[in-house]
DNA sequence: TGTACATCAGTGAACGCGCGTTCACTGATGTAC
DNA sequence: TGTACATCAGTGAACGCGCGTTCACTGATGTAC
């Protein structure tokens, strides 16, 4: 209805098929899941022919990037507000945490494609972690504010590191059925979700400060 | 050189083009990646027609499952032996953690098959956490050994599931480019590996005791 | 204000490709007598 | 031991499919004068 009804009106030139195209991947991807993200069916679901989206992106790969650039930017956002909501050092990292895996638990495909496109390049997109409010940026300005003593430098990477790692396989694991009877006992998926990071090293024993 | 070989000689029947099947399609994964491994690539590495394979899968997917079951017991085995090499359970838990990690790390492309096909059913096989040398059970068989006090048949779930998506998290992360200069800066791969799992609450925690 | 023209952002047909799967077939093997 | 026959495990050609990308094109827009 909705293709049909801009099939209509939309006038020859669209506007702002860039955007479009990107919203139109979005959807995509929740509805058919990562696999069906292909540039033909991204042009179809923008009601567009094949060969437009090259005026916009140079190749499938240029868009796939833009998409996951988008679900990086939802995640900074998130982990950022977590963080403010926030006073104590470890309600900050359970916040984060728990933030983080929420969001992977809320756009599966979308999670996925973010790291599919970084792994092609072996690498986390760079506003990611580099820049000041990025989601990695939030975890480690964090613990700088734990009064745990001084940690060095190398230290609060590697504690930043494994806050990431641990958050992220927490996030992949948490859509399988093999946990649904612990969920249950827990009763629901937010004590799970807390009950795993309490056994963490960087949440649990923060948060216990 | 190979192929050619097998070409020549092989005699019309095969006799055991299931396993070859699986050899070719390994090798394959480690030479091309996961995204190479198509039915048809998998019977031109075996050196047999597209149709061949019919005879000893169903489908597609099922080669798949049993390149990925073939891995997860190849995991499995690691995790006993690396478990078994250790007396102290600190101990114990570490080389676990380290031996997962490695595993992913020299089998990249196996590894992703391996969890591709577990999420494609929404769950990990039952010989990876439900056996008695599974894995899972590795890790923990071995944290009911710790002496921190009686843990609730819950507790040591979620520890276990903490201790197994903390392994994930930073198996899936090892490979970013992100993490070099931290890596060269401790001195290699397995000096930065154990230094994350240090700050990590199951590894950490109980190598301290 | 009107007109010529360059530029932009679409179209739709076509390209070659590799894929999973099916089909009728055939060569090799094993078994019954 | 030899022979007839069923069964097994291959072949290779063909199917339809959706894909990424290119191409010559055309309709709409903006700009210079």
């Amino acid at each position: 209805m909705k293709e049909a009804a801009a099939a209509e009106s939309r006038p020859y030139h669209h506007g702002d098929l860039r955007r479009a195209l990107i919203d139109a991947a979005r959807r995509l991807l929740e509805s058919e899941g990562p696999n069906a993200l292909s540039l033909r069916a991204v042009a179809r679901e923008a009601g567009v022919s094949p060969a437009a989206p090259y005026h916009h992106f140079k190749d499938k790969s240029e868009l796939l990037d833009a998409v996951a650039h988008e679900g990086w930017d939802m995640l900074n956002e998130l982990m950022t507000a977590a963080r403010n909501r926030e006073s104590s050092v470890g309600d900050k990292l359970t916040s984060l945490g728990v933030a983080y895996v929420r969001f992977a638990r809320d756009n599966p495909a979308l999670y996925r494609v973010m790291y599919d496109a970084s792994r092609d390049k072996d690498d986390l997109p760079e506003h990611v972690h580099m820049e000041d409010d990025s989601a990695y940026c939030q975890v480690r300005n964090t613990l700088t504010e734990a009064d745990v003593g001084p940690l060095s430098e190398l230290d609060l990477e590697l504690a930043t590191t494994a806050a990431w790692c641990a958050a992220h396989g927490l996030a992949e694991m948490f859509a399988f059925k093999q946990f649904d009877p612990l969920k249950e006992a827990l009763g629901g998926d937010e004590a799970f979700l807390r009950g795993v990071f309490e056994h963490m090293g960087i949440f649990g024993k923060a948060g216990q400060s």
